[in-house]
DNA sequence: GTCTATAAGGAGATAGAC
DNA sequence: GTCTATCTCCTTATAGAC
């Protein structure tokens, strides 16, 4: 009984600390990409050795994997959480909304769309690759689904308008407009929502 | 005389040799991006040796703005080639449409958006920024004289226009519709700008 | 499990021969 | 001016002491 407690609590205490690796990892991505990102800024920024975080994690690709993955799981916890009463289109701008939000509080976009070598990688990646396609499957449902209603472009193929969609999450307007734009991040947000569903021209 | 003649010729093959090398550059920069470009991936894919390459370009920071600097040029020679019978947002949708076209043929987009390290790079270079400025200071023009012409969502602000339509060339979107759907270059400009300026929604 | 120290390899840049 | 060979630094990853 006592060493089931002990060793729960390791486990506990060993989950904390993956949770503040996949922390700084979240943030150094977002500022500085894969490719810039080196195992010593990780340690570094915690406070630990590279070997221990080598404990943790095998190879900078697991732990670049595992931090796509925790946030993929935030993604679809958010689209999971939306309450039933909400249109398909409204759901695919709530899900854009937190994505956005998520991005100005310093997290990083879901989808690697910067760079081939980073999308091979988590390619290559079981867990992550179930898990966008399992995403992508209910996006792209809703997107049907918003079409068939007229909330959407029918005239346009699914696939264009889920591709925009995605890339939207991923938009570097947002970066700058907070970095050279005097905007609070709710002007931003809204913003960004009206030019994708509505476009840059007059109504 | 034949010294000129000769020495013109000399300046002639170098600026050829030059040429390709800012080709095979923008080739690889479209491809891999600027972090996991290779000084000998130039070299090697012009078939020069590495130390030839420095002769020309005295960093690899050098190249890639060398390379910038010529693609910069080139929006700005397409820009002040339309004709004056364009509006301002049908010459936002004509470079845009350029831009695209340009990335479809394998060029690279002109927005170095995607890391704040290239951006940062980039922008101590002298001759960039000078060029981005002229550059960007036409293109806001032509966005205030669209909203005022209602041609654009006057109810935006300016640089949100401004930001997102620089986003626009550089969407991710095209790589994903070039390839994963069977769709050809043309529908794929036609729908990118449809999307830009229309937006998601039904009309 | 944590650290110090280090191996192994890659990439920017250059020396020096031709 | 071009190349072969090399320098130097950085980064991933690990060996081995405690």
């Amino acid at each position: 009984m006592s060493i089931f407690g002990k060793l729960s609590f390791k486990d506990q205490a060993f989950k904390l600390r993956e949770d503040s690796i996949l922390d700084a990892t979240t943030g150094i991505l977002a500022t500085k990409g894969f490719d810039l990102m080196t195992m010593d800024d990780v340690a570094n920024l915690i406070g630990i050795s590279k070997p221990s975080l080598y404990k943790h994690f095998k190879s900078k690709e697991d732990l670049v994997g595992s931090t796509m993955v925790r946030l993929l799981d935030g993604a679809s916890y958010q689209l999971d959480q939306l309450p039933e009463t909400l249109s398909a289109k409204e759901k695919l701008s709530a899900l854009l909304e937190w994505a956005l939000r998520v991005r100005l509080e310093g997290g990083m976009p879901f989808l690697p769309s910067t760079s081939a070598h980073v999308r091979e990688m988590l390619m290559r990646n079981l867990k992550y690759v179930g898990k966008v396609l399992k995403l992508n499957a209910k996006l792209e449902k809703l997107v049907q689904q918003a079409q068939k209603k007229d909330e959407l472009n029918a005239d346009l193929p699914s696939d264009v308008i889920l591709y925009s969609y995605y890339a939207r999450t991923c938009d570097p307007a947002v970066e700058y407009l907070q970095r050279f734009s005097k905007m609070n991040k709710d002007d931003i947000v809204k913003h960004m929502l009206q030019v994708c569903f509505d476009g840059l021209k007059n109504k």
